[in-house]
DNA sequence: CTTCTTACA
DNA sequence: TGTAAGAA
């Protein structure tokens, strides 16, 4: 498919698509024309580049990782503790979400009950 | 009409 | 990342 298709299928810009290519995420082929050709398979592979960016992955820590997805057989030792870091600071970032989502709850629950956010916030100031 | 590259906000 | 320009 073009680019246009697996932009529409991904919800990816094709500037993006052709961003993650410039950093070595995604492969393409190039028809006689120069056009981008990619297989059905991309599709997956795209929607995993968004979540591990999404996840607050860098392009170069997802150019390493992600090979090892499609070949088991390049699973090294050190490619393991890479992804056992990036595993222990996004569970990290999940703990500082729950915090921020507590502290939103309870904003909300003091509107619910005063209709403003006074008591919160006068209770934090102090 | 769609994509390509390059470059700028 | 988005967008513009000129070429294919």
């Amino acid at each position: 498919m073009r680019i246009g298709d697996l932009a529409a299928a991904t919800g990816a810009s094709a500037r993006s698509l052709r961003y993650y290519e410039e950093q070595g995420l995604l492969a393409s082929v190039r028809s006689p024309g120069g056009q981008r050709g990619y297989p059905h398979a991309a599709v997956e592979r795209v929607g995993l580049i968004r979540s591990l960016l999404a996840a607050g992955l860098t392009s170069a820590t997802i150019r390493d990782v992600l090979p090892c997805v499609a070949d088991e057989s390049i699973r090294t030792p050190w490619l393991a503790d890479r992804l056992g870091d990036e595993l222990t600071r996004v569970e990290g970032q999940i703990a500082d979400l729950h915090r921020t989502r507590d502290v939103l709850a309870e904003l909300v629950e003091n509107y619910k009950i005063n209709g403003t956010a006074e008591t919160v916030l006068s209770t934090n100031q102090a």
